[in-house]
DNA sequence: CGCGCGGTTGACCCTAATCAAAACTGGTGG
DNA sequence: CCACCAGTTTTGATTAGGGTCAACCGCGCG
C-alpha cells in the first residue's frame, strides 16, 4: 500500500502500534527519540531503497517523520507474515539488513560517546558520500535534504557547534560551501582522516 | 564447540575472520571498538544466553573480550547455515534477537547522544537491574562484574565521573555502596526518573 | 609487609552548550 | 519589484559539564 508524505510531516511517533514495515520508494525520512524534556537524538536517516518500522514490542521504538517529499510502500505486520510464509529465502535477506543496520548502530555509539565534534561531523561528510557513490548518485556537490539541527540531534551536539564546525572546515580548505545545503568536499583524504580520528 | 575463556582474555578482536558465531553458557563478555588513539568505546556487556558474532561482512565489527570467566558455545558459520537449512524456524528467531539487538543499540544511541552522566549512570543501573530480573535472579544487591574503566568506556564518561557520580548518587540516598561493586538501590522510582531525564 | 592496581577525591582546564544578536533566505503581499 | 516578516544559519560572548592531571586511599597479593 503506497503512502505519500509531505516534507515535515509524521508518519508514525514513538510507541504507536507498530503495524506496518514500510520501503522508501523515493524521499527522506528522519527517525528519532525523545526525552520527557524535549532532548532529541536523531537515530538515523533513511532514504530510497531503505526499509522502516522493524518493531521488537508492539509499538514502534521512535518516531519517524518525512524530511522531504516522501513516497513509501507500507506492507501490514499480518500480510508481511504471509509474505515471508511464501517466500522464507525473504527472512534471510531480512537478517542481513538488519544485521547491517546493527553495525550502523554500533559505529554511531561510538562516533556518540567517543568522538569530537569536528570526527563527527567528519563522519557524518563521510558517510554521505559514501552513500551517494554506493547509489551511483553524483558525488558533488553533497546535498544535504536536512535543517542543521536534524544534523546536530543526529551528532549530539548542537546548531551552533555544527556550524561552527563548517566553517573551521571552510577555512582548512576540507570542504566549501555555497548556501547551506550545498557542500562540496575539496580534501577528501584528510576528511576521512579526521572523521577516523586519526587527525586534529 | 565449547569455548572456555578465564577473565581478561580476547574471543576475538575487530576485523579478525568472522567464521564463527557464539552463545554464551555462563559468564559475561565485553564487547568493544577502539579509535586509532586508542580511545575506546564499549558497545555492550553479554551475558548467559545471549548470542554474539552476528557479523555482515567478513570480519568481526568488534572485539570481545571476557569479564569474567566465561563459556560459550561456538557454531561455526558454515554449521550455522545448514543448521537453519534443517529448521527454518530458527531464522525467525535469529531476526527477533537482531531486532531487539537494534532497539537496545537504538537506546544506547540515546543515552550517548542526550544523556547527562547521572543519567547515563542511573539508566545503566536501571539496566543492569531489570536484566537481574528478567533473568529470575537476586535483584539486590547489584554484583558489577565490570571494572569502572568498562563502565566509562560503555557509558562515553571518564572513570572520575563514574566515580563522582556514583558519590552524588550515595549522597542524595539513591544507591547504597559497600565495596566498588556491590550496590544496593536504596531509591529505585526516583532512580528510574534520573534515568529517564525527568528529574535533575 | 610493602607493592601495585583500581577506585576515589581534588584542582584546574577545555570543549561544546547556552544565551544573544546579526546575517541570510525564502515567501507574502502591497 | 521591493519591503517586510518568519525561520534558519552564522557569529560572538560567556558558562558549565565533564575531562585531565595529580594525589591519595584501600584492598588483595606476592
Amino acid at each position: 500500500m503506497d503512502v505519500k508524505l509531505s516534507a515535515g510531516s509524521t508518519l508514525f511517533i514513538e510507541g504507536d502500534k507498530a503495524d506496518h514495515l514500510y520501503n522508501i520508494s523515493h524521499g527522506c525520512i528522519r527517525i528519532h527519540k525523545l526525552l520527557p524534556d524535549g532532548r532529541r537524538q536523531v537515530i538515523g536517516f533513511l532514504t530510497t531503497g531503505d526499509f522502516l518500522g522493524f518493531a521488537v514490542r508492539d509499538g514502534y521504538a521512535y518516531s519517524a517523520e518525512a524530511v522531504t517529499n516522501t513516497k513509501l510502500c507500507g506492507f501490514s505486520r499480518v500480510k508481511l507474515e504471509h509474505l515471508l510464509q511464501a517466500f522464507p529465502a525473504m527472512e534471510k535477506r531480512l537478517l542481513g539488513i538488519a544485521a547491517n543496520e546493527l553495525a550502523v548502530a554500533q559505529d554511531q555509539m561510538l562516533l556518540l560517546g567517543r568522538k569530537t565534534a569536528a570526527e563527527r561531523l567528519a563522519s557524518f561528510l563521510i558517510a554521505f558520500s559514501d552513500r551517494l557513490l554506493k547509489a551511483d548518485l553524483p558525488i558533488s556537490p553533497i546535498v544535504l535534504p536536512m535543517a542543521r539541527s536534524d544534523i546536530s540531534d543526529y551528532l549530539g551536539l548542537t546548531n551552533e557547534t555544527i556550524s561552527r564546525t563548517f566553517t573551521r572546515f571552510r577555512k582548512l580548505g576540507l570542504i566549501e560551501l555555497n548556501n547551506a545545503e550545498t557542500i562540496y568536499i575539496r580534501d577528501m583524504k584528510r576528511l576521512r582522516r579526521v572523521a577516523g580520528g586519526e587527525e586534529p
